[in-house]
RNA sequence: GCCCGGGUGGUGAAAUCGGAAAACACGCAACACUCAAAAUGUUGUGAGCGCAAGCUCUUGAGGGUUCGAGUCCCUCCCCGGGCACCA
């Protein structure tokens, strides 16, 4: 047995490609692009760990495969290096996140470079450079001049431990999802992202997509549209006339509406205060909610709460019935109108509070209309049924209903989501800034001009120390707002960022009035550094195109005539959306849902012409270590650079994938990856023996037919385990067999290519052809060639198999069943009993029932 | 609670247009090579019974449909993930 040395060759092969530049892509002149695009890693201090390899290798095999069926694979790769991330760990170890971050981009690039992946090392993208957070701040700015971008005062998540404020997406069952502190809620004055204006199309256009099925289940629960009405009720109160709004699924249970429930922090609770008799009491249980974190409010298992808002009364709107208000935690202000109308009979919700607060439980749907027995419900009946005790709506479909009572109750059909808006702004330092700044002075001459009537708060201006300031976009021309080098960025949980505190980098000059004015002194959420960064990679080195703003209703608040894009359009048109991305399943809401719906918000400004970035997205599965998710925390996170340094890059690849499904991920054992390696050192072997000898000929034709379909198919499928099982399969027919040809060996070296590149190479090299594997054409199968001349016939006898011959492929079916009552042992199992009957599967089986 | 996956040998897993379950590997055992070990090679390896030919059982549990079910239907259990007082 010769074994081959992996570490010499890999080197030998990663030397000569990075010289060739074997990946490299004419952008310019491809003439079938493809876009391979995958999930760019944060580097880490640790470096690599091999659940990165294993989705960086199932991307590049996919490149690989599809580069040899003569696609121009443009396959970039890149670095996510801003955010909070790469600085709690600069905090953590005492660095500063500028110098820790080159570092590990260093260990990284050089760790990435021996995967031997067709990664376009000339089209790096890197987030934290000022010559790309320049074009996020861009971004940010154009958002922003859209309408899309707002400022507000609203409840939000803040991490304790983060010292920063969080998006909605960013909060995993209450807990923080970078650290897993529980987050409290705050009042606090922050940058949106206006995506729920999105909500509609980003589900719609999820049937436009051929995205992994879980993938688009997520977003579509994340999204959580739901159709219903809104509702008004009158309420009667001493001292004024309101309204209260609701929004219901329901409307066909209407006429059981037996009380109502506002919000703790519904803005009518203090609105009714003068009319309200029990106020103190009120107050006391609003604070109360107030205090309670998020994760407490929504405790399952806890009881319900609540308070009468005395000396109100509203009216149901179907039967004018008086009915009491309350105000109870169990009720969010973020969703629908933060009000609801209860229907104890009809919502389990409902009628537990009923039934503690004693409250009547009227039941107007009937599951088994007409014979409606309606004793004292014992639990809330949600389902479907006729209507009773609904006046002229008795009997009535309850899915029919709806509308109906809908209208006559004046009321309107509307939809709501799940979805908030995208907080992005954070109160941290290793980010970009916030391309904003404040100004009093322009307040102060509008205000003198009347110019201020308009104005929006949020949009147009702020209150800074209660006085209102404008807030003013920098300018284009003076991106990027450079995020300085700040010796203590620790976070101060003060609700404002550490860059606060930096005088120079505070205090400006207006860009409008020219007088002295503010920076907003947040930087955004990591996850807008990598909502556009493929929109980025094939445009570098390109020059940035202009672009003509014709149509102000789009872009508003600017008075330029053009605008500078973050890329080049025509490369852009040619090599956009994406052509395949391949991704961990846990960014489905996140960074998925975002980069989408800054896509969308380009294509209707007209920067780009594609709404959707990613046409095909494949989810892969989680490499796990003994059954665990890998993580710093459980120290169980493995490196691949002891593996690669044993048995070379090609085996851990090789051995990554043939662990099981690409989509289910596989848990990491060290003794694994030895199969693979042999299979390696006997093909390595196999050439070293009997390469120079191999003859051109038909050597295991039907085999190697057979095998290039497969491991074709496979490949398209991801299903990369089957394919090193075939490859293998096929293999094993070489072994002591004199007839093996050239063509055979040449086969499994290019089918074997996309997963061992180096291994490949070498002895593609050794076999004396000419040129690179990687550049040749993929392997073409014959299906006359994969006709077997027999098969195996099996005979049954009552469903179980009992004898089985070989016959010829095109045997009818009364030539079957002849063999099947030849059969020695199907007529001992006869037993002399006449066949009921006999059933001919053709090419597979005769069973014969007695 | 709801929505997705998934439950197959000692292990990772194949096989889902219903047609000999366990391909391909790992591990294990025996043998060969070796002074020995490692490496490598050969053979065997789902369970049970049997000297053997062979027989019976077997894809989380239980029912069903079918000539025939890992695959389809129903009920239930377990594991992983997502959502969750969302009106």
């Amino acid at each position: 047995m010769v074994r081959y040395n992996p570490a010499e060759i890999e080197a030998k092969w990663a030397k000569k490609w990075e010289k060739e530049k074997a990946w490299e892509v004419d952008l310019e002149k491809a003439q079938k692009p493809y876009y391979n695009l995958m999930m760019f890693p944060y580097p880490s201090a640790e470096g690599l760990h091999v659940g990165n390899v294993y989705a960086f290798t199932g991307a590049d095999i996919h490149g690989r495969f599809r580069r040899m069926q003569g696609f121009d694979v443009f396959e970039p790769m890149g670095f996510d290096s801003f955010g909070i991330h790469s600085e709690n760990f600069a905090l953590k170890k005492g660095t500063h996140p500028k110098e820790q971050t080159a570092k590990n981009i260093t260990n990284f690039t050089q760790q990435l470079k021996t995967l031997g992946a067709l990664f376009d090392w000339s089209r790096a993208v890197t987030t934290s450079e000022p010559e790309y957070y320049k074009w996020t701040q861009w971004l940010f700015l154009q958002l922003y001049k859209a309408g899309l971008a707002y400022k507000a005062k609203a409840p939000v998540d803040w991490c304790p431990s983060c010292k920063t404020v969080l998006a909605d997406e960013q909060v995993i069952h209450g807990k923080c999802e970078r650290c897993d502190t529980q987050i409290v809620q705050k009042e606090l004055e922050q940058w949106f992202f206006a995506i729920t204006k999105y909500a509609e199309r980003l589900l719609k256009n999820l049937e436009t997509i051929d995205w992994s099925e879980r993938t688009k289940i997520a977003q579509r629960n994340w999204i959580g549209r739901s159709e219903g009405a809104l509702l008004k009720f009158e309420i009667r109160s001493t001292k004024s006339e309101q309204y209260i709004e609701v929004f219901t699924t329901r409307p066909d249970t209407l006429f059981g509406a037996t009380y109502m429930v506002l919000a703790p922090e519904h803005e009518l609770v203090g609105k009714l205060k003068d009319s309200i008799e029990n106020w103190g009491e009120v107050e006391k249980y609003i604070n109360g909610a107030k205090q309670k974190n998020e994760l407490e409010r929504t405790e399952l298992e806890k009881e319900k709460t609540g308070v009468e808002l005395k000396g109100i009364k509203a009216v149901n709107p179907a039967n004018k019935q008086e009915i009491p208000v309350y105000a109870a935690d169990y009720v969010f202000a973020s969703y629908g109108t933060g009000a609801v109308m209860a229907v104890p009979a009809h919502d389990e919700r409902d009628f537990e509070f009923a039934k503690k607060y004693n409250l009547p439980i009227m039941q107007v749907i009937c599951g088994d209309y007409p014979e409606q027995t309606c004793p004292a419900l014992k639990e809330a009946y949600t389902g479907p049924g006729n209507l009773v005790g609904s006046g002229k709506f008795d009997g009535m479909d309850s899915e029919e209903a709806k509308a109906k009572i809908v209208e006559f109750a004046k009321g309107k059909l509307t939809t709501t989501y799940h979805l908030r808006d995208w907080l992005i702004s954070r109160q941290r330092y290793w980010g970009p800034p916030i391309p904003i700044i404040y100004c009093r002075r322009c307040w102060e001459i509008r205000n003198s001009k009347f110019e201020i009537r308009n104005f929006k708060e949020g949009i147009d201006y702020i209150f800074i120390n209660g006085k209102e300031h404008i807030i003013v976009p920098v300018p284009e021309k003076d991106l990027p707002v450079e995020l300085l080098y700040v010796e203590n960025f620790r976070p101060e949980g003060s609700g404002k960022s550490p860059l606060a505190n930096v005088p120079e980098f505070v205090n400006t000059t207006c860009p409008q009035c020219g007088g002295a004015a503010q920076r907003e002194t947040d930087v955004s959420d990591t996850f807008l550094d990598s909502s556009w960064y493929y929109l980025r990679y094939p445009s570098v080195g390109f020059r940035n195109s202009k672009f003509e703003i014709r149509n102000s209703k789009q872009i508003q608040n600017t008075k330029s005539k053009t605008v500078e894009l973050p890329w080049n359009t025509e490369i852009t048109g040619k090599w956009l959306p994406v052509d395949m991305y391949i991704g961990g399943q846990e960014h489905a809401v996140l960074h998925l849902l975002y980069a989408r719906f800054i896509t969308m918000a380009l294509y209707d400004m007209g920067f780009i012409a594609f709404e959707e970035p990613f046409q095909k997205f494949r989810a892969h599965g989680l490499i796990t270590k003994d059954g665990a998710k890998m993580s710093k925390s459980k120290g169980n996170v493995v490196s691949p650079d002891e593996f690669v340094a044993k048995y070379g890059a090609d085996a851990v690849r090789c051995y990554l994938m043939f662990t099981g499904p690409f989509s289910e991920g596989g848990d990491w054992s060290d003794k694994g990856i030895v199969g693979v390696s042999r299979f390696f050192n006997r093909v390595w072997d196999f050439l070293q023996h009997e390469g120079k000898n191999l003859q051109s000929g038909e050597g295991l034709e039907q085999l190697r037919h057979k095998t290039i379909k497969k491991v074709t198919e496979d490949l398209e499928q991801l299903h990369y385990n089957t394919v090193v099982a075939g490859l293998m399969e096929y293999f094993n027919a070489f072994s002591g067999n004199s007839t093996v040809s050239l063509q055979d060996a040449e086969t499994l070296l290019l089918l074997l290519a996309p997963l061992a590149p180096h291994l490949t190479e070498e002895l593609w090299e050794q076999l004396g052809k000419e040129g690179s594997c990687h550049n040749k054409q993929w392997p073409s199968y014959d299906v006359d060639k994969i006709q077997e001349e027999t098969f195996r016939l099996v005979f049954q006898v009552n469903g179980k198999p009992r004898d089985v011959v070989e016959v010829e492929t095109g045997i009818s079916e009364e030539g079957a069943k002849k063999a099947a009552l030849g059969s020695e042992k199907v007529q001992k199992w006869l037993a002399g009993k006449e066949p009921k009957r006999i059933v001919v599967v053709p090419g597979k089986l005769v069973n014969i029932v007695v």
